[in-house]
DNA sequence: CTGAAAGCGCTTACAG
DNA sequence: CTGAAAGCGCTTACAG
């Protein structure tokens, strides 16, 4: 291979790549992009040409002729900056590929909502992600909904009709980290519960119930506590759990912010996690590798979400310039439970 | 104003904001990149077109033309991955204006290292970016330098030479928040170190002694405890702080992850933050708002930190295109004194 | 200070 | 299955 050419301007362009494999450029750009109608010869030796030539595609070139040219709004209210942050890593991996842009927007009130609103449409949005909260919001949806703008939410529960979606199972994501607990050895499991007001709060729950109930093992009443997803909030309800007559062994949170609330406050009250307790979380946000212990979670594949929320808006929009209707696509992305030091068979076994 | 057409494949272009303003489309260009040489009366028709128009120029036009067309590898240890994130954001947000294509790669020991830089090289990479803590080895800068690839350094405390870095005023930050200690009443104050291997773990400290001394406080040895950056290093080092016989009133940590470790700990012997003991801590990485109390810190742009080092990045590489020698600038970014819950008057004032 | 022409790298649409 | 031509939107380089 030889060396590559530095301090020269141009680069290798498919051309290059082309004149290589003694091919007209129309037939590398096939072979580049995986089109199925070519003769194997020719696909073999452009393949070649472009390993050796060490080729990679200009993406302006490439998103200037396709004319990808979608501008995309993030709108959101108030999530964790780690999660947001997260997201908006996938959406700018897939949007600068893509050659769309993006046009992010704060809302607060209702007020400031009106405004984010009237921002994102007179910079002629072409479509609108909503991470949570704000996925679930009726008003948000229907809003947009009615100015003809497509929308994509993320990690909602329950998709409002009409609207395309990208989430993980939660119910089952929740389900794989409760049979790890009980598989451990703990029979005394208590439940943060997340806030009400967002979808994937009640599944988890719901999870949370529906196998203890097949493990046959008791929910006493005062084993679910009532969290809000705040680290406050879970402050509060591992307090309650573990000032128990009869503390859980293990405490299975609804986020990674409750969880690592909870598992200070095991430190507190003198308790060593996960020797004394056990506690897990949900969505593997930087937080579970940040604290010590580490978290037991559910990873949620935050910046995978990010990007397949921009490439399922740019379908929509492509089908709605088509004068196709929309798709409402709903995917469902892999959960991952990970194992890390939160996590550990109950004391005295 | 006429409502975005939408449904129409075609956006608006620079061509029809030159229609409109009755102008060639290069006098729309120059306008639109304000160019100072453009008589005032036309540039006034062309904003005004742009405005009406609502026209937005297409990137990916603009970056073929200019072929910004370059790749910039990101190539990082172990920091947390809460900074990163938001370092992360910064770079892909401006690497997707300048159209310039971004490869990240991750190492740990020694080994992989060799591994991540032989992959870096072999993608044709024309600059490496270094977040914290590769930024400070020796080893890496030298290599990349011999292979003469430019460098950008973020957050070092004391860039190499030859080397272009982005960074705040360490040491000034750090004065910032003892002077807001001070000034809150607090008189015995101690210090949690960050890793010494970390350039600006040692500006910070020495900001901590400097502003000691010149409002005439004592500064007892055991005051100070050496800390690792890490959430695990921060709880010992806060247990050893607030168990002395007479502990401090307010702690200074070198970063958030050790300082939420402090609030922890705190909570966990029966102290109140910040009624009982004020803790603060530097960069307001996510987790300073995630926990409860949300901590006093100092702001650190870690995502304008990112911009502005692929900018710089940028830069070098068309200078060295160009022929020209490394300019090897230091961008200085503005940090912000941020105060939240967890600094007060100490008790009893 | 202003503009007509050309071309960045790629792929669509048409032709064979 | 393969290719010659054209053009996406923008700005550089040249001319006036």
């Amino acid at each position: 291979m030889p060396p590559r050419k530095r301090n020269t301007p141009r680069s290798v362009t498919i051309l290059d790549v082309a004149k290589r494999a003694g091919v007209s450029p129309m037939t590398a750009s096939r072979v580049i992009n995986k089109h199925p109608r070519v003769g194997a010869e020719l696909r073999d030796r452009v393949q070649a040409a472009a390993k050796e030539l060490n080729y990679r595609p200009n993406l302006a070139g490439r998103s200037l002729r396709t004319s990808n040219t979608a501008r995309i709004g993030v709108l959101y209210s108030n999530p964790s900056a780690a999660y947001l942050n997260q997201l908006m890593i996938g959406v700018l991996e897939e949007t600068s590929l893509s050659g769309a842009q993006v046009l992010v927007e704060k809302c607060s009130g209702i007020r400031s909502q009106r405004v984010a609103m009237k921002r994102l449409l007179d910079a002629g949005i072409d479509g609108v992600i909503l991470p949570p909260p704000l996925c679930d919001s009726r008003q948000t949806t229907q809003e947009l909904d009615e100015a003809d703008i497509p929308v994509v939410a993320v990690a909602t529960g329950q998709p409002a009709e009409g609207v395309a979606s990208v989430r993980i199972d939660d119910y089952h994501g929740a389900c794989a980290m409760m049979r790890h607990l009980i598989k451990l050895g703990h029979t005394r499991i208590a439940l943060i519960k997340g806030d009400p007001k967002h979808t994937p709060a009640a599944l988890r729950a719901q999870a949370y119930f529906d196998t203890m109930e097949k493990a046959g093992l008791e929910v006493p009443e005062n084993y679910v506590a009532q969290g809000l997803f705040t680290y406050r909030s879970g402050m509060t309800a591992a307090r309650a759990l573990l000032e128990l007559p009869t503390p859980p062994t293990a405490i299975f949170s609804s986020n990674d912010d409750m969880a690592a609330a909870a598992v200070s406050v095991a430190h507190g009250i003198g308790l060593h996690v996960p020797e004394d307790v056990t506690v897990t979380g949900f969505d593997d946000t930087p937080v579970a590798t940040t604290i010590w212990p580490m978290l037991t979670t559910v990873h949620q594949p935050v910046s995978a979400m990010g990007r397949a929320a921009v490439r399922l808006m740019l379908e929509e929009i492509r089908r709605r310039r088509a004068g196709r209707s929309k798709s409402g696509e709903h995917q469902v992305m892999k959960y991952t439970l990970v194992k890390r030091q939160s996590s550990a068979a109950p004391p005295g076994r």
